[in-house]
DNA sequence: TCCGATGTTCAATGTTTATTGAACTATTGA
DNA sequence: TCAATAGTTCAATAAACATTGAACATCGGA
């Protein structure tokens, strides 16, 4: 396991690879399940999105999330935290993300941004 | 050459192929250009682009561009005329597309969204 | 100190993608 | 009718991508 995650800084995210990120009907499922779950809590593990896929592709895509960007990754225990990088997204592609995941959430229907497991019950 | 170009209506316009879509730095720089130039003129050929590559390719990203819902192509003459779908674009994803182009805007010198041509200079 | 849980890394596979040049089609104007 | 122009289609190629299972690493708790 690589210890320390590798995270672009803020002048370093670039505006294609966050839309190719987002563009992957995973990677928006899981964007749209953290933007959802912001109110409870910023953070989500990696395995609350078992339902999106193999425990291998899912590392996949989380680390494509994290190198574009779009995401914070910190370990906790045996567990990797990840949350939404709203201010630094905000600050580059203003009113991006929130247009995205407003979109996504028009089409939840469509996309698959709920698979057959219920993400999380936080306390 | 196929007659008429298909376009899908405004309700198979897929969020995810359209962030594909723009995710390609060449069919941003399309959308760039066919924004910028909209307060001088709402169309430009396929040909205004060929300092951003082949003819070949460029069919190649027009059509992509076509296929997800971004714009718009008639035929007039031997020219294709290209526009955005800004309305469609707005009913089904309020605010993106303008998220999108501003941060390309802001981003116009990483991104290589001029390249050596001038694009256009209209009556 | 060992077990179980959580994720990562690797190799392999099959798919999609972007790019090119050549051949082709359609249209305009001489 | 012919040539020039605009753009498409095709075949080929190389690169990138998503997906899987197996093996591995790390940490916490019994």
């Amino acid at each position: 396991m690589s210890r320390i995650p590798l995270h672009p800084t803020r002048e370093q995210i670039e505006l294609p690879m966050v839309l190719d990120c987002l563009s992957d009907p995973i990677r928006l499922a899981i964007v749209y399940q953290l933007a959802q779950q912001e109110r409870v809590s910023s953070e989500l593990r990696c395995g609350d999105f078992s339902g999106l896929g193999a425990k291998s592709n899912l590392a996949y895509h989380f680390a494509k999330l994290r190198e574009c960007g779009l995401t914070q990754t910190r370990i906790v225990g045996t567990s990797r935290m990840t949350r939404l990088r709203r201010e630094d997204l905000e600050a580059r592609f203003p009113g991006l993300l929130d247009a995205v995941i407003k979109s996504a959430a028009k089409d939840a229907d469509r996309l698959q941004l709920l698979p057959e497991c219920e993400v999380v019950d936080v306390g």
